[in-house]
DNA sequence: CGGAATAAATGTACCGCGTACATCAATTGT
DNA sequence: ACAATTGATGTACGCGGTACATTTATTCCG
């Protein structure tokens, strides 16, 4: 990981990701995301528009700050699974070690806002470039463990369970106020009955094909 | 169905959807569709801008148009399933039945420029709302069938698999050039393994749960 | 025949997102 | 002091999408 700080040349920054994201999240509560444009929020952080594109490609991307930080170590993590694993068990694992360090507070805005708006409206805004984006590395791992080819429906199928699963127990875990226990907790319930399922599956055709 | 024809009173319509669409497939295979902007489209097809959006909501809507002409009928072939078959061999049997009519010809656009563009930023738009729409369906439906409530992972993981499985169908499909062989035969094959897995784990303790 | 009533099509104006690019400002190194 | 570098700003633009008033074409009915 490249060291972020001590730029050594240049000017230094000013403005910084961080205060763009609490402009946004005052904001977002105040008026919702909708209601919110990028000239209000560079506004009330004191920079002008063209600074916020510095920081973010997109408006939406303000929404996806705390899922984009961590699910960057998901290929990392599923590249270290031990081979003994099952397929989808690793997927498993891969997801708690990633969603771990996510803490009761930091809920991503993209799960918060869904109770304000439509879920459809908040996701449209560039949820399916991320859902993919994953299904992707999941349908690689998978695909190289099973020795399905990638594009196999039933690889597909598995990529996009997983996630569906992740995704309803970050809702549900979004859903359940402060009292919420830890993320991981929903993640590991929500992902050990489809994933048993599809291992069962992998193991039954998939992984003798391979040999 | 309402008969669109004969509407008795008003200036009948000049243009059609099918004008807009055609002009539209003739630029998006010219210029693809990210080069080709609504005011290209309308001025092709003769008529002003504004019109385009008295028969489309969004420029990604014709992209869409052959799926959303069919997709409509899901939830009504999922209603009409027999109560003894398992839940999902009847979404297997509503899909089957939804793509039948979807020829060789009419490939959606959605599909083959996935092939000139990326295949996210053409699903970027829009596409996850048409996902989301049609996983809500099928929540609600396996939900009734097994007792387990809409919310839980195991449904939306189902729910998410079937999709993913009909998706990976659609884009072989789409991808296997002039020679496909009908588009219902790619989303049988595809859709079996998956429903029959998740209908083995519904019956264990889903089905039972309901009593 | 001649007006309502209705509905499609147009024109206009506008807002917000995102991009491109030139310019200014602040810091480091020499 | 001066160049090089890097962040911040300003300006201008294109496109998607919305709102709304206006025009045009048709049917219904007196």
């Amino acid at each position: 990981m490249p060291d972020v700080r001590t730029p050594r040349r240049g000017r230094p920054t000013a403005s910084s990701r961080a205060d763009l994201e609490d402009a946004a999240a005052e904001l977002f509560l105040e008026r919702t995301y909708a209601a919110t444009s990028v000239a209000d929020i560079t506004q009330r952080a004191g920079v002008s528009r063209t600074t916020f594109f510095n920081y973010f490609t997109a408006k939406s991307d303000v929404l996806w700050s705390t899922f984009d930080r961590n699910i960057g170590r998901l290929a990392g993590c599923l590249a270290g699974a031990a081979a003994e694993t099952p397929a989808m068990a690793a997927v498993r694992a891969a997801f708690l070690e990633v969603v771990s360090p996510i803490g009761p507070e930091s809920v991503p805005w993209a799960l918060t806002q869904q109770e304000l708006m439509g879920t459809r409206e908040v996701l449209e805004s560039s949820g399916l470039r991320r859902f993919m984006e994953q299904a992707a590395v999941l349908r690689g791992f998978l695909a190289r463990r099973t020795g399905i080819p990638a594009a196999d429906p039933r690889v597909q199928a598995a990529a996009f369970a997983a996630l569906g699963a992740v995704a309803a127990a970050a809702g549900a875990w979004a859903g359940d106020g402060v009292g919420r226990r830890p993320l991981r907790d929903y993640v590991d319930h929500a992902l050990s009955p489809v994933c048993a399922g599809f291992d069962a599956a992998f193991g039954a055709d998939g992984g003798t094909q391979r040999g």
